[in-house]
RNA sequence: GGGCGUUUAGCUCAGUUGGUUAGAGCAUCUGCCUUACAAGCAGAGGGUCAUAGGUUCGAGUCCUAUAACGCCCACCA
């Protein structure tokens, strides 16, 4: 046998252990196989970097279930891929490219395409290898990526199909536009955030007249493209005024006072500019009222020549700045007033987006939504969230979603499939016969092609063979953070084209923050690499420590103390099964026939731990199954078998349990630590499988439950524990006798309790004397030590707790609507337990 | 403005359909180099479960209100 290392080395434990799975073929799904379909497909991570730890919980999370799935007998399959990520890959392309002094428009669409191939390609190795470092269990056979053929095949097929069927269709309105990307975004893509502004108030003079109105704005560079003022038509102040012209300032140009209901009487001055072409509420009162919608920025939002000579190519601040000096010269600023507001910038480069009127291409979302609306409240055709409270984040996405601009004015992406001729538009899978055909410029929004990925990846829609097994996918696993972008599009897309939920469930988890409770972010600099701490602790003990602090859905602070924790824990379990492979070695077989009480005890506890930590890994619960493994492992297992099986470790039958109980515990924590449990299983001289991966997850049986021996040792436990804690409390030196009051053989306790037999004694000797008792075992010890005012201060203090006890279950127990109402078990326990209790106290007066 | 969540030991978190004296890890204190493990073993201390009401024989758990913190959504000029 190979001999352990002394102490858990998790760099050597890991070595290898990763390809000798994957040479195997262990992570590869089989469609032919009759056993039932366990598939998950892994959230493909942008190729704009590499993996965060934020990745690493999750795909923990993934492989713990998949693991535990291929154990329980499942045709598990766990798809892998990666998302080109079309604005963020170009983001970081394009500055690559800069940094090298070569502009993106100068370098050329087909150039550039290939440069963000090469991105694509170096940050794919690199997180496959990361992924190995994690030991994650993906099929590579079947691993794609959003932007290669079969996924371009589906992104045009269901644009072309959505087109004919008006569910897609082009038209100019107003979005959120990225200057600096220079393209369109989706509502999704803009992060609200505070900034400190300011009301501005300007007095639109009424033509004719040096009468005005008080405009309160919060642009007034955008007054540019005023092309009217609105008040509401209940408001008494401005009744005389509507229909008449004021003058726009700076460009003395008359625009008409006019009634809409966007006009809030209580807000501001009551009075409101309207600028349809660069703001999401005066565009849609423009279209009521047919105002003219002026563009007064270019795409990096510079002023253009609407905006006259002056302005023409200042940026949007620079314009703010000459705007407010001008209103100034000429007396047309009455106030500046401050103010806090929520502003919307770009996800991606942060820059202010500004709402611009373009032509784009939109999703109508409507019918889609209201598919899952209805299909959400059927429990057998709705996707389960797990916590279940997510379904209400999606419901409530489902009822106020609005069309979903989809176009986007880059390069890397897939194409939008439209040609163009003059005023024709040809919608296909291909290029349209003829000449003059120009394709469209722009690509889709990168979630476009990501929300087809439960379906499309298994071969939709030219192959329905993976599609037929895996579809639905049995689970998918996410940060809450994405279920707007990503799981609320993948369902509908789903809904709408395959007719059925992407997955039965969906494990929601929650953010990593740090030890603050900060997000983790660069400009605080306060990342973690989930490589170092592998590096450090090993891929195991992070794993454990991630799958298992926090209950589904809830953020976590990440606590490095706490993976030092969790290689405190294997090294726990090395040294254990240092101890039983050094004992067991050349046992040929597992043999439970005839087992000694403190056998049946261990087996009993470890079938309910299976039971429990079972019921925990069926709902996801990883954190209370993993505690629930934890405790019978190091609290039942180690501490107390281990040592009582130190005084039998010949016998067949300790053996037997010994491994029988350890391959147990390897198996259940197996998807936590897959590297430490292979490695052990391996030196195991019994074993059913050649790796512990393919072996079979321990079945619950009740042949292993034996209550009346559970009883007994346990009572022989608190024994000890009582005994030591007399022992510890009175700082008793060895120099002590025991008396035992019963007759049973209690020879394990005398050995846990490492007393001499020399200590042993017949009947009281005439010094000081401790009663020890647990339910059935009763001692007496003595030694030669005065009573300290110590010992009688903790004698009476658990007089006391025993006194209150007692006087509380007696007046619950004389309460007829307790004794009528609660259930028959708890009333029955309280009695039993008084009964106890009021031995114990008899005792301790004696 | 709408919605959701959190508040339990010094710290980070569990706590199932309401039911024994509310648990764990870390930290703290005491004693141990006991031949699997000193990154260990044995023992101990530490909580009016955010606040105020209510329902109930019984509330950390259910209901109502309040406070603090956090997140998501929304077109607040």
């Amino acid at each position: 046998m190979k001999e352990l290392e002394k102490k858990y080395n998790p760099e050597i434990v890991e070595q290898n252990k990763y390809d000798f799975w994957l040479n195997k073929g262990y992570f590869n799904c089989d469609v032919n196989s009759k056993k039932e379909p366990f598939c998950i497909v892994l959230p493909p991570p942008n190729v704009t970097g590499v993996l965060h730890l934020g990745h690493a919980w999750d795909v923990t999370l993934q492989d713990i279930i998949i693991r535990y799935k291929k154990m329980e007998g499942y045709d598990t399959f766990w798809l892998p891929g990666m998302d080109h990520a079309a604005i963020a890959t170009e983001a970081k392309v394009v500055k690559r490219l800069k940094d090298q002094g070569i502009n993106k428009y100068e370098y050329g669409r087909e150039k550039f395409l290939e440069a963000c191939w090469d991105w694509t390609h170096e940050h794919g190795d690199i997180i496959r290898q990361q992924w190995a470092k994690m030991g994650i269990a993906l099929d590579y056979t079947k691993e794609r990526f959003t932007l290669d053929e079969g996924l371009s095949k589906a992104v045009r097929k269901v644009f072309v199909d959505y087109y004919n069927e008006g569910l897609i269709y082009r038209g100019e309105k107003i979005i959120n536009w990225d200057p600096v990307a220079q393209t369109a975004l989706s509502n999704e893509e803009v992060i609200y955030s505070e900034e400190k502004s300011a009301f501005y108030h300007i007095k639109y003079k009424l033509e004719g007249s040096e009468e005005y109105l008080d405009v309160a704005t919060t642009r007034p560079e955008t007054l540019f493209g005023d092309t009217a003022v609105a008040v509401n038509e209940n408001d008494e102040r401005y009744k005389k005024y509507v229909g008449k012209n004021v003058i726009l300032p700076i460009l003395n140009k008359p625009i008409p006072v006019i009634t809409d209901e966007h006009a809030d009487m209580e807000k501001g001055t009551g009075v409101v500019k309207i600028t349809p072409a660069h703001d999401p509420n005066d565009f849609e009162v423009g279209n009521r009222h047919n105002l003219e919608r002026i563009c007064i920025m270019n795409d990096d939002a510079t002023m253009n020549e609407n905006c006259g000579k002056k302005y023409a190519g200042m940026t949007r601040e620079e314009c703010r700045e000459a705007v407010l000096e001008d209103l100034k010269s000429q007396d047309l600023l009455i106030d500046i007033e401050p103010l806090v507001h929520e502003v919307g910038h770009s996800e991606r480069t942060g820059v202010m987006v500004e709402p611009m009127v373009k032509r784009q291409w939109f999703v109508k979302m409507r019918p889609l939504a209201d598919t899952v609306l209805e299909t959400q409240k059927d429990k057998d055709r709705k996707v389960n969230f797990v916590p279940s409270r997510y379904e209400k984040t999606m419901n409530h996405w489902m009822e106020i979603t609005y069309d979903w601009c989809i176009s986007r004015q880059l390069w890397w992406g897939h194409r939008i499939p439209a040609w163009y001729r003059n005023d024709e538009v040809y919608v296909g899978m291909d290029a349209p016969e003829g000449e003059g055909w120009v394709q469209d410029e722009d690509v889709l929004d990168t979630w476009f092609s990501s929300a087809l990925w439960p379906f499309a990846t298994l071969g939709w829609p030219d192959s329905d063979e993976l599609v037929k097994k895996y579809y639905p996918n049995q689970c998918l696993v996410t940060g809450y953070d994405i279920i707007p972008f990503w799981v609320n599009r993948m369902t509908f897309q789903g809904e709408k084209l395959l007719g059925a939920r992407p997955f039965e469930d969906c494990l929601i988890h929650g953010l990593i923050r740090d030890k603050q409770g900060r997000k983790f972010s660069k400009s605080l600099g306060n990342g973690i690499d989930p490589f170092d701490m592998v590096k450090e602790y090993g891929a195991d003990a992070l794993r454990y420590y991630l799958a298992t602090d926090v209950a589904p859905g809830t953020d976590m602070r990440f606590d490095e103390e706490k993976i030092k924790s969790a290689w405190n824990y294997i090294n726990k379990i090395w040294n254990a099964s240092r101890f039983v492979l050094s004992n067991i070695d050349g046992l040929k077989e597992i043999n439970l026939d005839s087992l000694k009480p403190e056998d049946k005890w261990i087996l009993t506890k470890f079938e309910k731990c299976l039971h429990e930590s079972k019921r925990f890994m069926d709902k996801y619960e990883f954190n209370n199954a993993g505690a629930s493994i934890y405790e019978f492992t190091w609290n039942y297992f180690c501490d107390y078998y281990i040592e009582m099986a130190k005084y039998s470790i010949d016998t067949d039958s300790t053996k037997s349990t010994l491994c029988y109980v350890l391959t147990g515990i390897l198996k259940m924590l197996h998807p936590f630590m897959p590297f430490v449990t292979e490695e052990i299983y391996q030196m195991l001289p019994v074993k059913d499988e050649e790796s512990i991966m393919i072996s079979a997850y321990p079945k619950y049986s009740k042949k292993y439950i034996f209550e009346s021996e559970e009883v007994a040792v346990d009572d022989s436990v608190e024994f000890i524990k009582s005994f030591r804690n007399i022992k510890a409390e009175n700082n008793m030196t060895k120099e002590f006798k025991v008396m035992f009051d019963t007759e049973d053989d209690n020879d394990i306790i005398v050995k846990l309790l490492k007393i001499d037999k020399d200590h042993i004694v017949n009947k009281p000797l005439g010094i000081k004397a401790y009663k020890v008792f647990s339910n059935r075992i009763k001692a007496t010890i003595f030694f030669e030590k005065v009573e300290s005012e110590a010992d009688r201060i903790l004698k009476e203090s658990q007089i006391k707790i025993l006194q209150a006890s007692i006087a509380r279950r007696e007046a619950l127990l004389s309460n007829e609507n307790y004794v009528n109402k609660a259930p028959a078990k708890i009333v029955e326990m309280d009695r039993t337990k008084l009964e106890e209790e009021k031995k114990k106290l008899e005792e301790l007066l004696k």
